[in-house]
DNA sequence: CAATAGAAAACGATCGTTCGTTTTTCTGAC
DNA sequence: GTCAGAAAAACGAACGATCGTTTTCTATTG
């Protein structure tokens, strides 16, 4: 096979990622052997070292392509409509992704569990660190923006900070993540309406 | 030294898991090795292995340890006054165990690192799973206790669920403690406030 | 002196990684 | 259209290192 186009690489590495997210939902990082993955995807240890320099090249692949997706549902948010309306877009983030990693095939929980290996992952890995740090600095950033944009609309209240405001946001939905891994019985319509409920009494003015 | 006393027991094995806390905060559970926590301990790989069965005996351990602390002020906390007071403590609860923890010689950055890590450890390990999903459910049974006790005395809003309410305010603890790990310039005294203002003017009636 | 906590070297198993070989596919000449 | 030949991708057995654990020996205390 050789002069295999691009695409095809990307493919592989897509193959390999998404093997590694089957493995690592069960069992973790630490607990997922490379022979796992091999497995997994159906190639060979050989086969993954060519599109793979290390198991933590793996795992790095696997946080930029969660981040990435995350960045693209961010895009779609800005600019549109007022504060409100933009933060309560915002929580339906989440709930967006479940359904699409469900659509893919791979369980809801599974993306969970998935994301809180990958955030102590970022505990020790440099690189991820990295990653994770400026994803959640540009999150808040942008969140942030929206939060003054409608403070100074008039739409919602100033007396608290925005920035303050952005992060709040964020634990509403990290936190929803952590519960529903650690506890698969948490009820997501209810936690989701009852966010919304908290939006509608809070911050905003009048 | 035979027929140690019970005090110098659990003396000993509070020692062996404070040295995991430090390596583990560093280099996470999968990195830490046994030799790491010797070190740190000051201890030989057999006398370790005499307090604690295997390495997965001691994360378990450090587990219970932190969730034990986590009850002990939560018991503290049941009880008192009504439902906004109760629910402003316990949001003061988080920044109790960060003080707590500095004044242990513990860097309070390195305890959310470590909670982050023991998240990731209850996806994969089915006791601290266990041990993580009862001490979830009991807080945010207590929680709903209160929200509901608060409802019926008419001094909150009753149009949302009561367990939903509490499931949110884990989420905004937890939360904080992600972001805190995951990114040390947080700002802790700005987080409060904001969560004490978001108590102030949502779910409280009139 | 008896009993046990602790030290330390060593073991067995496992895991990430490598590397020589095989298989597959694309190219180009006929 | 067919068929060599080249080049790269995939395979998979094997390696070296490391880690958790065990076991043996020593030191200490009641």
């Amino acid at each position: 096979m050789p002069k295999v186009t691009e695409a095809h690489v990307e493919a592989r590495r897509l193959q390999i990622i998404g093997a590694t997210c089957v493995c690592v939902a069960q069992k973790g990082f630490y607990h997922t052997t490379m022979q796992d993955i091999c497995q997994a995807a159906g190639l060979s240890p050989g086969a993954i070292y060519s599109y793979f320099a290390s198991k933590e090249a793996i795992i790095k692949g696997l946080a930029e392509e969660g981040l990435r997706q995350n960045q693209a549902i961010f895009a779609e948010l800005k600019g549109k409509g007022d504060a409100r309306e933009a933060l309560s877009q915002f929580s339906k983030i989440v709930f967006s992704c479940v359904e699409q990693a469900e659509a893919e095939g791979m369980a809801a929980p599974d993306m969970h569990r998935i994301k809180v290996g990958l955030w102590a992952e970022a505990i020790r890995n440099p690189e991820v660190f990295e990653l994770f740090q400026t994803n959640y600095r540009t999150a808040i950033g942008d969140l942030e923006e929206i939060v003054r944009d409608g403070q100074e609309r008039g739409e919602l209240r100033t007396e608290v900070d925005a920035k303050a405001v952005a992060q709040i946001f964020v634990s509403l939905l990290e936190g929803f993540v952590l519960q529903k891994a650690l506890d698969p019985s948490v009820d997501s319509t209810r936690y989701l309406e009852a966010l919304d409920a908290f939006l509608d009494c809070s911050w905003q003015k009048g």
